[in-house]
DNA sequence: AGGATACTGGACTAAGATAGTCCCATATAG
DNA sequence: CTATATGGGACTATCTTAGTCCAGTATCCT
């Protein structure tokens, strides 16, 4: 379904938890350095802790997200979210995108002479970054209404988020 | 990897293979009408014949590929290249795009008032959409060089098709 | 120093999606 | 009637994903 993970979809959330909450969300005071726990995160976001714990790891080991470790640690944006764009986000997690296995490194295209499609997904590839690059986490975190949330389908106009079972 | 399945990668050289069929490859003579058997389109395409035959029923189903049974019969495209975009292409093999699992029909978000996300993910949804919408059947069936083949990531230019395994 | 807090790294498992194959039914040409 | 081909669907092995857990390390505070 050119669809990300659910994990990449968790990731995104945390990530506009942790601007929302350098914003100043809880007591007004805006904070860049304001640190959340594993544990804020995931009460914050309704994620098993567990899948919070995870998902960071990965985010701390990017260039997205710092991390200070012990007593009083936790995690903060390491950059202003205006500057991280959508198409980071999903590299983080899903890798590199690329909508076909070649153009990745360990492409061994086996039929290379005979592929007649030549190099057009390449173009649908720039043409899916292009859109990653023109939104931004600062986007992702602005309150709905200030996106007119557009219905492509008819149908429902949020995502999806279901908590993940064995919590609560 | 935001990435498409194998079986729609298949299924798209299934399609290039009809175009080109129809526009006279073989004998220089061009004719829509042409019917491929689900064999020839298996040794055009290098693709294991049984994965050949079950996206071929896929295609009949769809309004893209038109079949005739009975001895003599096969399959062609049903429309002209040129009006089969690569979003049609997705939505067949794939079901109707969308990046996060909200905005389809089952979609019940359980997060709904938590979710600060609000309906960007719909924007890069549109953006994504829009460029699949600019690629026809026609280009992915072009000869190579009439796309510039511009590399995004330093690597491979070309599609990496790999034969099924269990055929010789 | 020592305990409490909290991140780090990686292993592990269950569930689901994917890829690929095969069988039988049906339609058509000769 | 037979050979050729599509139609529909079941079936299975494999891979990926999602989610959990454990042992280790760094830091703060008393």
């Amino acid at each position: 379904m050119l669809r990300i993970s659910k994990l990449t979809d968790y990731g995104t959330m945390i990530l506009v938890h942790l601007a929302v909450q350098a914003r100043g969300a809880k007591d007004g005071v805006v904070d860049p350095e304001h640190l959340c726990s594993a544990s804020d995160v995931a009460s914050g976001t309704r994620l098993a802790l567990p899948t919070v714990q995870k998902l960071l790891k990965v985010l701390a080991r990017s260039e997205l997200v710092r991390s200070v470790r012990g007593a009083e640690g936790g995690y903060a944006l390491a950059r202003n979210p205006a500057t991280i764009t959508a198409a980071e986000i999903l590299d983080v997690f899903e890798g590199p995108l690329s909508i076909t296995e070649c153009s990745t490194a360990d492409s061994r295209c086996e039929l290379e002479d005979g592929c007649p499609t030549g190099g057009a997904w390449q173009k649908i590839n720039r043409g899916i970054r292009g859109a990653l690059d023109e939104i931004t986490l600062a986007d992702l975190a602005h309150p709905p209404r200030e996106f007119p949330l557009v219905d492509l389908s008819g149908r429902s106009s949020r995502l999806r988020h279901r908590p993940t079972p064995g919590q609560g």
